[in-house]
DNA sequence: CTGAAAGCGCTTACAG
DNA sequence: CTGAAAGCGCTTACAG
């Protein structure tokens, strides 16, 4: 007497269990399956266990490709951005990744890897290929100027830190304000001649920072002194300081306002190595508040940038775009803050 | 006479296009325009432009959904980060980044938010939800440890700076090489007493470095003091100054290699602040090679970690074993390299 | 070199 | 509360 062989046991097999074997594991349609999967509440709870058991049982993960085909929506967003060198921008990118996970969604990386708005297109591009539901650029003005006419349609963007035209929805910090924070904490403590280090050329942000500097200054009375350029490295604040070294000693200088802190840590560091002591001869305001400025020598007063809170509001934005692309567009200036250390003091 | 209402254009209509829009449109089938669409070779070249011509036309992006629910390929691997608040994850995401852009595919990120095992395996939950094809992990070794039995099975996964057990894919610095580079240096320049700030204790890592700073004293005739742990923060290290002082003033210690660069710059600060120099009364040596470095005062002696080539050689390894699972898992160690700035000097 | 047909795994109205 | 049917947009053998 032969043994019949055994049928084979699709749902057990090592193939990904699809809804439809959960389906027929808890002896119910895929429609219902689906229905527990998505958290629908019309549903039996009796039959809601028997299929949650199943899930559980097979190990079942719902296939993205086919709930994105179907629905239409990837639940995904995509960023791009230039690198995560910066810490601003990997702060950034944290908190947007953060702030999707809360609302289900994933987040897509789409990288220019030069600063180029060919760059930018392209990353752009490959993102409108890779399925996302909208995008949150993070990029300088000149580049996202740049690639304002070739924006891929259909899905909405947000722009972070970066100047693009106002009916264009953008979240960034409030760059004039602690320009203005930085400079009058400066004039506040005695100084005369502030000097700025600004960011390079193309920096929408760079360039809002030396408005507002200069504007300080004129209305405190003060004519603003030419600024001295800088890339956001520390290198280039260490090259600079030779400059800044000889306005403190024809005493032109005691005090700068460097755009940011890496500029502001080098140019210290290029003080250091001339003989200018820093706070005692020059004093040094810093913009960001890296993780680490309260470890410089000296502890460096600086702007804090909320990037966690930049990142958030630029998702909430993003979101409500993807929901109601015909919204009106929203510009959102992100509070900043002085932080007093160390690096500045009174005019010797 | 009544003007009979134009016809909808359907091909120009608002909708996405799809492939089946284009191939009506160049006057081919679907699969045809689909060989196009994925540069096959075996179409015609007047074909081929013809399509061209109309995707360009209609403006065509492929529909990644569809395309991942036919093929049972995203084209994405997933990134599980602690976050990427460090220098070290931050730069290599974004070489993981690079590199899978380079053999077209995306990166989907998947964030633990606290450096609980569980929220690690929630993460690469998350991710297999998510749609990718494999995952690069970058965690510590109790977190990655503590997930093994749940990894979600199916795709594959690399592990990044984790002490993984051997018969996993495992991707990390030479720790152990580098903290013996960094230790022997000191002893090189004439030091006897080289103390170690280590990580914490959770650190796999940290643990290496530990190990092979003692092996490296051992090996030298010296005993190896006990090692003061930090937790990886520039603020750790500030704290540990009192410690490092003391034994400073006691003549017992002339030297110190911190486990990363944050704590050493911490420990400089801490250090000044009670009147110990750096390095004239106390050498410091590094580890990691933060961009800023060389502009701490003084420029830090350090060890460099490449973290692009860890990201780079992460996908290589997950791109292989997603084509082929069966292949041996590999265990691929990257060189580290001393760099010798202004931080260390024999002892006075 | 080109195409007709089936299917990937899910969801969405529409019924009942 | 539950289900049958169609369809999302692409690709994959299989023919020719």
């Amino acid at each position: 007497m032969s043994v019949p062989p055994a049928p084979p046991r699709r749902s057990r097999s090592h193939h990904k269990p699809s809804l439809a074997d959960v389906a027929a594991a808890a002896g119910v349609s895929a429609i219902t399956a689906s229905r527990v999967a998505n958290g629908k509440a019309n549903v039996d709870e009796r039959t809601r266990d028997r299929v949650l058991a199943a899930m559980r049982e097979l190990g079942y993960r719902p296939n993205v490709a086919a709930r994105a085909l179907a629905t239409g929506r990837f639940r995904s967003i995509g960023v791009v951005t230039y690198s995560l060198g910066s810490h601003g921008s990997a702060a950034t990118v944290d908190a947007i990744h953060e702030a999707a996970a809360a609302q289900g969604c994933s987040v897509t990386l789409a990288r220019a890897s030069s600063a180029s708005a060919e760059e930018v297109e392209q990353a752009m591009d490959r993102l409108a290929h890779l399925g996302v539901d909208g995008t949150v650029v993070l990029a300088e003005r000149h580049l996202a100027g740049g690639l304002l006419p070739t924006l891929p349609t259909g899905v909405p963007h947000v722009f972070v830190d970066s100047g693009m035209p106002s009916d264009l929805p953008v979240v960034d910090s409030d760059q004039r304000d602690g320009a203005r924070l930085a400079t009058q904490h400066l004039l506040d403590l005695g100084h005369r001649a502030v000097h700025h280090l600004r960011g390079p050329a193309v920096s929408a942000a760079g360039a809002a920072r030396e408005e507002s500097w200069q504007q300080t200054m004129t209305e405190a009375g003060m004519v603003p002194p030419a600024s001295l350029r800088g890339d956001w490295t520390s290198r280039s604040g260490m090259e600079l300081a030779t400059d800044v070294a000889a306005l403190a000693r024809a005493g032109e200088l005691t005090a700068v306002f460097a755009g940011n802190d890496q500029m502001a840590l080098g140019l210290i560091h290029g003080l250091h190595e001339r003989g200018i002591r820093v706070p005692e001869d020059v004093s040094v305001v810093g913009f960001d508040d890296l993780p680490d400025a309260a470890a410089y020598l000296p502890a460096l007063t600086t702007i804090r940038q909320r990037f966690d809170e930049i990142g958030v509001t630029a998702v909430e934005h993003l979101l409500r775009l993807i929901e109601e692309p015909d919204v009106e567009p929203l510009r959102t200036l992100v509070p900043v803050e002085l932080v007093v250390r160390a690096s500045t003091v009174p005019p010797g």
